[in-house]
DNA sequence: TCAGTTTTCTTGACGGGTCAACCAACTTAT
DNA sequence: ATAAGTTGGTTGACCCGTCAAGAAAACTGA
């Protein structure tokens, strides 16, 4: 009986050693270092800088399934972000004559501009957040990652 | 010209591998999980989940304050999700005859049991996420992670 | 004693993120 | 040709998470 009560306490210290609580803090420390940064930078949010980003990577003229599908991001924010960066002209949005439902997307001039200033600064983000970390430790912890995101997708186990 | 125009663009495949991405992604998949078992076995949602946890590692008769102070948890959230824990009676809230504004949470009878039942799936969670994951992986794992906390903390760089 | 400050907790407001319903356009099979 | 199913995209609803304002109680120092 002792035993089966034993095993049911937990040290803080056990808590705060939990690898998913250890990586929610650093994904909410992350994500305020780059919301910061981004606003002031350049007055952009984070769903909205991803969008550049991804824009950028993909090409020009894409549909909006093309990222939603290959990036982890929902449609309906997806759908609410574009629309501001379209009415704020970072992006345009040109009809596609082979599919009436969807339009291609591409970075404006003030777009490509924009990213322009804060892919520099993002880049020395991730220099910044990596310096101390050795390549071993990349690598692990990569790995380590993969890991965790394939067994976080099973619901049985 | 060229290579300063070479310099800002990203090809997706160094997007797909930026740490930060990375880790919101796990990020993501992790809460998704946690969220599904807890709804499905306890009808908790996350941050219930949580402050039942860091009730039972605290010990009976806390304060909000020590939780709150402790961990890194919103005091608005915290306040919130504690009034439904209460009026579900998971958690018990003496007054507090030293500090009139202070009330001193503990588990319940309800909550222990429920907490329980959680914790013990919760630890077979934990297992399952790192059960392919090495000791080497694990540790450089924990230890990017800190530099990568600190390393998120910083404004200016 | 009592004005100023600090601490504890609540509340409001708002953006981020997920889920599901839904519509319109397109595709497939018969 | 057309019914059935699929895909692309929008919208509404809701929870999570953060921030700031503020009420109430407690503390501090003249």
């Amino acid at each position: 009986m002792k035993n089966q009560l034993a095993k049911k306490e937990m040290p803080a210290s056990e808590l705060l050693a939990l690898a998913t609580y250890r990586i929610s803090k650093v994904h909410s420390k992350l994500n305020a270092q780059a919301a910061y940064i981004l606003r002031k930078e350049a007055g952009l949010n984070l769903v909205q800088w991803r969008i550049l980003a991804w824009l950028n990577a993909f090409g020009p003229k894409v549909p909006s399934s093309d990222i939603i599908n290959k990036v982890n991001m929902d449609k309906g924010l997806f759908s609410r972000s574009l629309k501001t960066l379209v009415s704020e002209e970072f992006i345009v949005a040109d009809a596609d004559d082979l599919d009436q439902r969807r339009q291609l997307l591409s970075l404006s001039d003030k777009g490509n501009e924009i990213y322009g200033q804060v892919i520099t600064i993002m880049r020395k983000r991730q220099k910044h957040l990596l310096h101390d970390v050795t390549d071993t430790e990349k690598a692990a912890l990569f790995s380590a990652l993969e890991k965790l995101e394939l067994n976080a997708e099973r619901r049985d186990f």
